[in-house]
DNA sequence: TACCAGTTGAGAACGACTCTCATTATCTAC
DNA sequence: GTAGATAATGAGAGTCGTTCTCAACTGGTA
């Protein structure tokens, strides 16, 4: 039987909704863990996952592989938007290009594909990581210092 | 000192060079790992790991994060492109959507980031995963087919 | 209240990737 | 060529994010 067929909104679920909604900064599973154990201090790591990943399945958040890490980051803002991303340590914050349709459109033309939409990231350094002369590999020690 | 100051092009790394150049598909290490022993039997998967950071870190290829599966894609096409991305099995072909720089350009005015580049993946339905009424997850199985 | 599908947490399992280190290959004087 | 220095290699252990397993539990429902 598929997964979430009869999801219910159970007060952990709730919790780690109202932590994701409460972020705008694309949190890690993991820092979403450490943030809703602060309202649900006994919620299981398992939880969240699986939390996760219902809220994708069921169209209420988005993963994000935002190329930088390993670990997979999730955004409770569902609208159509970009990402300009920190190549070095990662912070990502929402842009929206609003790229023509006429481009999409191009490329439905021009292949056999159905296209379904598409994921635009955009590179950059933020202010901390341009005034930090850093080491060339990720820092993302400034991010723990802005609680 | 910093990694690959003074890089030698070994016969094994050349062999795995030889095979991304080979391979308009985006394989993963692992791929690159199993095309790479038809030719140069005695590898280790540790050398063809280090040697694809190696050539990333060089710029004789690109490595993308296609957001389907956990591992990453090699590319040894390293001029300006970007992909069309099967949702269902992870097939990744070259467009080339030319995103004007006008575009790109605003972010840069509406905020403090300094702009390195962009990445569009554009999500869609490759021709096989339109016929094949699938289970909704994915479903590489095709792929091997062909050889 | 009894039922029972759905949910939970702990810990094991998994997979991609990185590290360690002893061995081997390659380069650079002589 | 030979020797010594430096870099590369492969096996296997280790790391880390994520998923799986399963017994206990919860919460709608009749
Ligand atoms: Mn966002
Ligand atoms: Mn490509
Ligand atoms: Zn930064
Ligand atoms: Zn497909």
């Amino acid at each position: 039987m598929s997964p979430y067929a009869h999801p219910r909104l159970t007060p952990r679920r709730r919790a780690v909704l109202d932590v994701l909604r409460a972020s705008p900064d694309h949190p890690t599973a993991s820092e979403v863990y450490d943030r809703v154990r602060e309202t649900a201090p006994g919620i299981g790591a398992a939880t969240v996952y699986r939390t996760l990943g219902m809220l994708v399945s069921t169209g209420q958040a988005l993963e994000l592989n935002l190329g930088d890490g390993v670990s997979a980051r999730y955004d409770a803002n569902v609208t159509r938007h970009d990402h300009l991303v920190c190549e070095r340590c990662g912070r990502a914050v929402d842009v929206d290009l609003g790229v023509p349709a006429a481009l999409v459109d191009a490329v439905t033309r021009t292949t056999s594909f159905t296209i379904t939409g598409y994921d635009l990231q955009v590179r950059g350094l933020c202010p901390h990581c341009q005034a930090s002369p850093g080491t060339g590999h990720p820092d993302p020690g400034h991010l723990e210092k802005e609680h």
